[in-house]
DNA sequence: TTGAGACATGAATTAAATTCACCCTTGACA
DNA sequence: TGTCAAGGGTGAATTTAATTCATGTCTCAA
């Protein structure tokens, strides 16, 4: 079945530099006799011998030299494809396909993909948009590489870097009665629409965080996709909404609306990025996320109040 | 050193095609516990692992990938490498170079590379001027793949073929003395200049079959190098030349010399084809010797007296 | 909970590559 | 002509590696 082996192919090239069975043998760290046994093996199988010994240097058959080829073809593929591999190895390297949990937050990712390619420019980087469901099952599959989620689920296997922490409050409009308050409650806003994005409410801070854990469900929900939309509608006293302060800032300051804090406290929501444990401590997924915390600090300096790690 | 073999690239190739290491491992009929171990010890090598086992279809990793990438390169090459090996070994192709002892041959030889290189186009061809001086050592040694001669030498690894027989004639003026003669006899050229190629006497059918048996020197030697330019010379009354009846047989139509027959039985050389032994059955080779013998016989009809079988 | 399917693993086995010790051949040189 | 060194070949012993066998683990699904 298979005939020829790198190891030929090998020793081909080093008779072909040295000249003689020798030397070759000696480049190749082997006995004389070992190159002798190998190559009779192998013309035995080929049925066609590969080279003539008796003269100095030795000269190769057709075959000899087609193999040769095949040699030059090969060998520094080969030798590429390892020092690729050792880059994998060594962590230098690899694949980040990332899914995200919190729907505003390519907001500040897209930047931090475009800093860390700069300097990591051959990791291959994705953000995936199937795995909205179940991102963490897929990342320990293998489907994934880097989730952004907010709520960190001991899992074997996946570790927690947290990136930065913000305040998810509601935005109203400026005429909105609810503005009388210095923060909201959660019966606040069971008469109220809520606008969320289209996705589900176990997803969303303010569910999860605010109004589940009070037994409130607000009057109707409405979706849009696009913060802006969302904001266009609270600001027209559609409804309200909850937001990450930095997504809000914007509106803040061209005084579309107006934000309250959920409850006295207000909520504040840690973003993680959840890997694999067997890829937490190479270097390239480190240094990503690295880079997002360091983006997010640049970007959102002044904003987001809490900086991490 | 050598850490990747054609062996894992095949495996992967397996278990990318078939998505488990069951499948795989009975497509390259091993067990499933020999590619467990194969692939693990390649893992370690590595240093990474190639592929993540729990899901099926298995997944690659982007080691993985990049292993499968480098199969995709080599295993193809290594293919038809090994067809081309093939083709070697049972004498499908090969190469032929080739020397010619007798000057005048490459009249013939040149048309029957060329009849032959319509059937066998990959076989590699090519006319050596460089072993003029020792032709079939250098064929023992394998510089030469076939030498055309006309006296065989008895030596282990070489076997001849009579590719045809011609007469060797002497060439004179129409005004010449020894026109009045029907044949020649050596000592009729002890007056003479005899006009020859410029190569050394030994291999002159004149010197070596009549002339050096007898113990006849001629008066002088001159050379040239075109057989058009020998025969100038000689309807000029320069000198006589021995040449070939066919190489002859234009001149004698055209009436420019007169021709005969060195001695009462003239000299009947037949040129032989030497190759080495082991590739003397190679249907490559016997098929040029074939070629070469037709059309010399169709060639040089009605022009040389015999064929040879 | 059990059973089936897929992969992993340690030990035994088998197969292969390599070495060792020796031989032969050749060419240089005394 | 004999000897020596260098290159290569070969059978048997040895070492190394690949493969199998017999189990074990894990997961999924009934």
């Amino acid at each position: 079945m298979s005939q020829v082996e790198i190891r030929h192919l090998r020793t081909l090239v080093a008779l072909r530099e040295s000249g003689s069975l020798v030397e070759a043998s000696e480049r190749m760290f082997l006995t004389q006799s070992a190159l002798s046994h190998q190559i009779k093996e192998l013309e035995g199988r080929l049925g066609c011998s590969l080279f003539l010994r008796k003269t100095r240097p030795v000269r190769f058959t057709s075959a000899g030299i087609r193999l040769l080829e095949l040699a030059d073809e090969v060998l520094p593929r080969l030798h590429t494809a390892e020092l690729d591999l050792q880059r994998f190895a060594g962590g230098e390297t690899g694949r980040i396909i990332m899914a995200i949990e919190c729907h505003s937050c390519f907001e500040w990712l897209l930047p931090a993909i475009d800093a860390y390619r700069d300097e990591w420019s051959d990791v291959e980087l994705d953000i995936s948009s199937g795995f909205h469901f179940a991102p963490l099952p897929a990342l320990a599959r293998g489907d994934l590489d880097l989730v952004i989620t907010a709520d960190p689920v001991d899992e074997a296997g996946i570790a927690y870097f947290p990136i930065f922490s913000y305040e998810a409050q509601l935005a109203i409009a400026k005429n909105h009665c609810l503005v009388e308050k210095s923060w909201i409650d959660p019966e606040d806003l069971a008469k109220e629409v809520v606008i969320t994005y289209p996705v589900d409410q176990n997803r969303l801070d303010l569910f999860t965080g605010f109004l589940q854990p009070a037994g409130v469900e607000p009057a109707k929900v409405r979706h849009a996709e696009l913060t802006t939309m969302i904001v266009q509608l609270v600001a027209s006293g559609r409804g309200v909404t909850c937001l990450p302060n930095w997504a809000l800032h914007e509106y803040l300051q061209n005084d579309y609306v107006e934000v309250r804090s959920l409850g006295e406290e207000g909520i504040w929501p840690t973003l993680y990025a959840a890997v694999r444990k067997d890829q937490a401590e190479a270097p390239f997924m480190a240094a990503f996320i690295e880079v997002a915390k360091k983006v997010c600090f640049a970007n959102l300096r002044g904003i987001v109040t809490a900086e991490l790690g």
